[in-house]
DNA sequence: GTCTATATCTCGATAGAC
DNA sequence: GTCTATCGAGATATAGAC
């Protein structure tokens, strides 16, 4: 990926965010970017192609990182310590792409993305799931019920540690203790 | 509201839905509703307008749902989870409205909503997790960190049980089991 | 690959009759 | 209050020179 099309995508980003794909034309995203209307429409047949090529790139990236993250021996309760604690790091050090992926949720342009390529995201957090419930370290519920209790507590959280207000020098101990409660939850 | 208004809104909530705020015109929504254009704008003065009293509708309509269940002296654990379920069934009944909510959450209209009226609409639960914690019932943690973990379930476990693919006769039971958990994870 | 210039179209909003 | 008709703005996307 070429310079002018990674300044297409931090424009995109920052404006999407800030206005909503309604509010932010093409012609703001190019200038923002430094570069012509026709440069831009020349890397995205349409605006639309800018959209979700934005969306894949920051799941790429997102994705990437916590496969960084994932170590190897440790045990159970730490590699899913890990991968929650992570995952909230990532996305407090990455708020505008961390909602874009949520408005981009929200929208209709979803539905442009094959269930095979949203499945392959989480793929990687369900297997350590199911080999939690194998090994009876969890409670025996379905696998994608777990996975969803999991993955909307880190919404959550995210919520409450990214309000403005929250102070960042304390959002560790918040982590740790909502970690410690939620594996009080589904623990065995 | 007239009969024309409620039309009116009717048809946009299922456009907005299906199509986005930027995918559905004005026009179309005047059509679905069978008014003209210029008596859409008659009631609503912008487009905007029209989005926003859609959202402050359908927030009214949940709340005045919710206080309506709210017994009265039940203990504060089936207080909870009365108003866990009862926000579970109407998100499920109401999956447009629920999903509308969240659309809009997460576009740049959420800012046009005063902070003191989104305020208001958790207050109830607020004083409720107050209560518990006052009670020496739940953990003794912020009581905000609390309400959030005790909505992200509810949204998580809208999702999974939103899935077409889940039978809902089954309904009952894993909320059942979810609250039991979800009350392991909060209780003190 | 990048730019300028522009075609084409659609949408939000208004005017004014009834 | 409701309609028809329409204006003007601004959007996406293209054409073609460099």
């Amino acid at each position: 990926m070429v310079e002018k099309e990674k300044q297409i995508l931090a424009a995109a980003l920052r404006l999407f965010v800030a206005f909503g794909f309604h509010g932010t034309p093409t012609s703001k995203i190019a200038a923002q970017a430094g570069v012509s209307n026709g440069t831009l429409f020349h890397y995205y047949k349409t605006k639309e192609d800018l959209v979700i090529a934005l969306y894949n790139d920051i799941k790429a990236e997102l994705g990437a990182y916590l496969s960084a993250q994932t170590g190897g021996q440790d045990s159970l309760e730490t590699r899913l310590k890990k991968s929650f604690i992570h995952s909230l790091y990532w996305a407090l050090d990455n708020q505008d792409k961390f909602y874009y992926i949520q408005q981009f949720h929200f929208s209709p342009h979803l539905a442009k993305i094959s269930p095979e390529v949203i499945a392959a995201q989480s793929r990687v957090h369900l297997q350590l799931i199911e080999e939690g419930i194998a090994a009876q370290l969890l409670m025996p519920l379905p696998v994608q019920l777990l996975f969803t209790l999991v993955s909307s507590q880190v919404y959550g959280l995210y919520q409450y540690l990214a309000d403005p207000a929250f102070p960042a020098d304390q959002r560790t101990a918040v982590i740790e203790e909502a970690f410690a409660l939620l594996w009080r939850m589904i623990k065995k």
